[in-house]
DNA sequence: ATAAATGCAAAGGATTTGCCGTCAA
DNA sequence: TTGACGGCAAATCCTTTGCATTTAT
């Protein structure tokens, strides 16, 4: 994912955030942080409970779901999928994007002609072969707002 | 989600294409096809089951469950979110967009200037205050391709 | 008649919770 | 010292599975 300067740049950037934040640089959260920087594939955080475990055996689910969910709302890390808690579905087939709420998770479909022509100008990597194309834009619905999504 | 007609129209359909694919014309599969084409608010499974109970209370979750992935494979509904079974991290925060494989649910990091500019013509409905754009391409990955991604 | 579909209940997987002991600051 | 953190185990939620019964064709 980095190179191994990036990497340490973000591994000392990760201390002075922990301590910005007021929160203790435990090994268990510094292992954590490191594997995820160094993963190259998305992980699940299962998989990356067993990568910490090469390191750190004793470690337990809770700890590392509990740091996950720590450094998304500090930022340092994103979670890919949005919706993940379960599926969402969809009978509408007409060309259409859509907007997920940050906060609450709606979801609210979104007709633009504009996003309809987002298209890749590089070819994909890997040989993927890409079928449709789908833009997600994310941020706060408007109860969300209101209700201070200071999140 | 339809105008009435629409709505008609598609039930229609809905039998010609359970004919055409040896499914049997359930009362089941058509109250559950029947509450998707309704919902606006792109429900969860759990969400259909509760709007079909109202009808056929006895309904199970098997069935609907079982059913709801009928209408995929068919293409007769769509997932807004391929990859729902578990979160997926990304510690890379730089401008990028990923490659979903609908067959193996690999995510595959994609730069692509093109995909960046993707921004919307039209101010988003419902006060929703967009913050950021993120382009899913949906296709097959290498692998899935040669092993026959026919799905 | 017969293959497919439903319903039930139990199992499975991911994630969260509460509580207690431990550690960083 | 002390509040935050880690570990454990149980609980929860979503989804799938196996099997016996019913139903559509």
């Amino acid at each position: 994912m980095f190179s191994p300067q990036a990497l340490q740049a973000r591994l000392t950037d990760f201390r002075c955030r922990c301590a910005a934040a007021g929160l203790a640089a435990t090994h268990q959260r510094f292992v954590i942080y490191r594997i995820l920087l160094e993963s190259k594939d998305h992980p699940s955080p299962e998989a990356v409970v067993a990568r910490v475990r090469e390191q750190i055996p004793s470690i337990s689910h809770a700890t590392v779901y509990k740091n996950i969910h720590t450094f998304v709302e500090m930022g340092l890390i994103r979670e890919v999928n949005l919706l993940h808690q379960t599926s969402r579905l969809d009978a509408n087939l007409d060309r259409h994007h859509h907007l997920v709420c940050e906060q609450c998770r709606k979801v609210v479909d979104f007709y633009d002609e504009s996003l309809d022509r987002a298209q890749a100008a590089e070819p994909a990597p890997h040989g993927f072969a890409i079928r449709r194309y789908q833009v997600e834009a994310h941020g706060l619905c408007s109860e969300c707002q209101s209700a201070g999504g200071e999140s």
